[in-house]
DNA sequence: GTCTATAATGCGATAGAC
DNA sequence: GTCTATCGCATTATAGAC
């Protein structure tokens, strides 16, 4: 969408929120697909069919700007992973399986925000550290597998030893790998990870391997 | 170590190596902390002790620079990794147990190579695509797994349906997301991932979640 | 709020001496 | 092979008009 073909007739605080939510939709893509260090201003600009002034009116700096851009993409996760209701009526097994392929699909899903988070940990964590809201965000996750455990370990389903932060970190590790790694994995191993077979049996490598770790011995 | 102690009195031609060989070093740091398009010819310069001219010299251009140190951290991967000698007169589990933990071990040890190769997936393997000589260099990793597996299989105590590629694939993305991601989940979690107690827990969850995922039912 | 024009500097790359 | 000096463009950021 052009700028041109832009509605004008919304309010002047719409139009505000409109310009600042185009503006950070662009710096996402652009500071997803080449990182704080190769975004380029002009471009964001270009792209979202404003100048470059109007980008230091609403942002202040680039750094400020990435910073808006990783808070947002965050956000989303968040979002996305609100409606996946983990259905507390199905049995622990069944529930963390369906957990695990959402955890792995999620992932296949957002290669923007993996590449952010990638972009993240290239600057060492100092942008995220300005954001502490992001931990609350994320530690619902912790909260739910928490759950889980608790149940499953009632039923005599699932080891009792399992720390669900070490739990949630193999789950990310796993699913976020696929798509962090794609483009060297790829190339050495020549196994198109985009592929829908690869893709499937990968996912299923994936789930299998959490709940084998999981079930009681 | 500055350009004026470096000692003088080598060949010529042992010269043009360690001139070749320091800016390498030093370009390898540079691009493993901030990526191809964060770092600065300048600064490479003048760690090096060299000057700009010095590295067009040598290495044409930024991005032939950027090649030729991909292609060096992975060599030195393979070299470290050909040190670790998986002795055959173990049995599988065991061995299986030395291996993952070795490539832990490895990646919590080598964080400027998994920066490097984080770089180059946010570079979308451009870089990468240009030195063919490196799949061979990494493809000994799944010949080892390979033999591995089939000795277990025929022990009996590992399963029969697991593709070598795909056990790699689960090992690397364990041991690597513990220093790739180390920054995002540390600020996140507020769980220290460098502490040696957390550590050398997660250490021992990555070895029990690949053992126990090969383990014949 | 939005634009054009431009300042100010950063940075990859090279010329030319020794 | 190595240096100094500098070119030339890219890029962040701002001034000032509307």
């Amino acid at each position: 969408m052009t700028k041109a073909s832009r509605s004008k007739s919304a309010s002047a605080r719409d139009d505000e929120d409109s310009t600042r939510a185009r503006i950070l939709n662009v710096a996402l893509q652009e500071f997803s697909r080449v990182g704080l260090s190769g975004a380029r201003i002009d471009a964001i600009a270009a792209e979202s069919g404003f100048n470059k002034a109007m980008i230091y009116y609403h942002f202040g700096s680039k750094e400020d700007l990435y910073v808006a851009a990783l808070e947002e993409s965050y956000r989303r996760v968040r979002q996305s992973e609100d409606e996946l209701h983990i259905d507390e009526s199905l049995s622990p097994e069944p529930a963390l399986r369906k957990l695990v392929g959402a955890s792995f699909d999620f992932h296949a899903a957002h290669p923007e925000f993996i590449r952010m988070v990638m972009s993240e940990n290239i600057n060492q964590g100092e942008y995220i550290r300005k954001i502490p809201a992001l931990r609350a965000i994320n530690r619902s996750a912790i909260t739910l597998l928490e759950r889980l455990c608790q149940r499953g370990i009632a039923d005599g389903v699932f080891r009792a030893d399992v720390d669900p932060v070490d739990l949630h970190m193999s789950i990310s590790a796993l699913s976020f790998y696929n798509v962090s790694n794609r483009h060297t994995f790829s190339f050495i191993f020549e196994r198109d990870l985009g592929a829908p077979e690869v893709h499937a049996a990968r996912r299923e490598a994936v789930v299998d391997t959490i709940l084998r770790y999981m079930r009681a011995t």
